[in-house]
DNA sequence: GTCTATAATGAGATAGAC
DNA sequence: GTCTATCTCATTATAGAC
């Protein structure tokens, strides 16, 4: 098992590890862009130039690419919004960090994510946005990855700027803003047709000004 | 072709109406559930005990039976929107209709169609909510409703109750409750997820209230 | 209008040679 | 690890009897 004893081995190993990025980085383009019912592995090989049978050896089944297509980039994504907000809490003394750069905290790593990392990050964004609307007839079989204790750490920081406000306020607060960048993920650009191009969602620091300031608002309604 | 002659004719028809009618009602739960691809004609005689080639007969594709899931209810509950905003614009004079009145008299027809209409229309708008990010992919074959004439005349009223705005910021803020409320049709149960379950999306004049509240705070933001 | 039967194709998944 | 070949079943869609 020498380094040197078995460089066969090492090359095939390599090429797995090319084979299956092939396959995800297609399967996350298409899963993301017609769903998980509306892919198929022809699909899949079709873009990837990978044969259908490599991917039942690889992954084992459809639901078992998908799953692996999530856990390639979860992990990595729910830390970029927990590090979003330690570098928020950071900045200042915590006390004075305010609710628009809570907003601001949340909806950078998200919208960054999705529009300044590259197609493959774009294409994970907008598969978490779709799957939360088609994950409930995956799961259980499919492991779709938890973001409950980012979006707590985030729930409890507004919270704790928000006195005047009650729980349920702050929770439906927190819904919308996530709801609505849920909603950009998807690349429907509903807001660009509605404004007949004035607004564009793909310009990143307008999005999120616009977001800072519209949510930051919302969240202090009951000042009045 | 008198009214006794051929009373045959008429029970013929009427059978098919009802037979359209289960095939549309199934078709609606369904897709509305599994979105379009997954859902097979199968599936919509599972249901609806109607066999798979009248489906055909009646409509000529499936392609076709969600545009008529589509026709059947569209008119109506675009009327609804529109009717909603003219009793709003009616109830005080016009210039004293504030901006929280709009929001309701936006999300009122939306929620209490899901919500409180009956299975049918509860099926209904999850459908179009669903659509709203599968249509991409269905258009232009199918042709979806437009709600554009909708949407225009409520950011008209919008613009007018918001002097301070630049027209890019209702823009934005209007489609944040789009994108929210299009979210809550999904009946994903994300917020009641997120809190545990101290909020109930199913509860209308909370989720009105908490819309109007926040919402109408989001477009009042430029105050300060 | 409704039924049975079936065509034609696409789907997920597996076996075995290389 | 990769390839070819194939199995089995579900899918959309049509033809023709009643």
């Amino acid at each position: 098992m020498g380094a040197s004893a078995q460089p066969k081995e090492r090359v095939d190993q390599r090429r797995s590890i090319q084979t299956k990025a092939k396959i995800l980085d297609a399967a996350e383009e298409l899963f993301s862009l017609h769903g998980f019912s509306g892919t198929s592995l022809r699909d899949i090989h079709a873009l990837s130039g990978v044969r259908i049978s490599l991917c039942y050896y690889h992954f084992g089944s459809k639901e078992d690419v998908l799953q692996a297509v999530v856990d390639r980039r979860a992990q990595e994504h729910r830390q970029a919004l927990l590090d979003s907000l330690q570098a928020c809490l950071a900045d200042a003394e915590q006390s004075t960090v305010s609710v628009e750069q809570l907003v601001a905290a949340y909806a950078r790593p998200v919208i960054e994510g999705h529009l300044t990392r590259g197609e493959g990050w774009r294409n994970y964004t907008r598969l978490m946005a779709h799957l939360a609307s088609e994950s409930a007839h995956l799961e259980p079989r499919v492991q779709l990855n938890k973001y409950d204790p980012v979006i707590d750490a985030f729930v409890e920081q507004f919270r704790k700027r928000l006195p005047g406000s009650t729980e349920a306020q702050i929770h439906w607060g927190f819904y919308f803003l996530r709801a609505s960048l849920i909603n950009l993920l998807l690349d429907t650009q509903i807001v660009d047709h509605q404004s007949r191009g004035l607004c564009d969602s793909t310009d990143v620091e307008v999005v999120i000004q616009q977001a800072q300031q519209f949510f930051a608002a919302g969240f202090h309604h009951p000042v009045p």
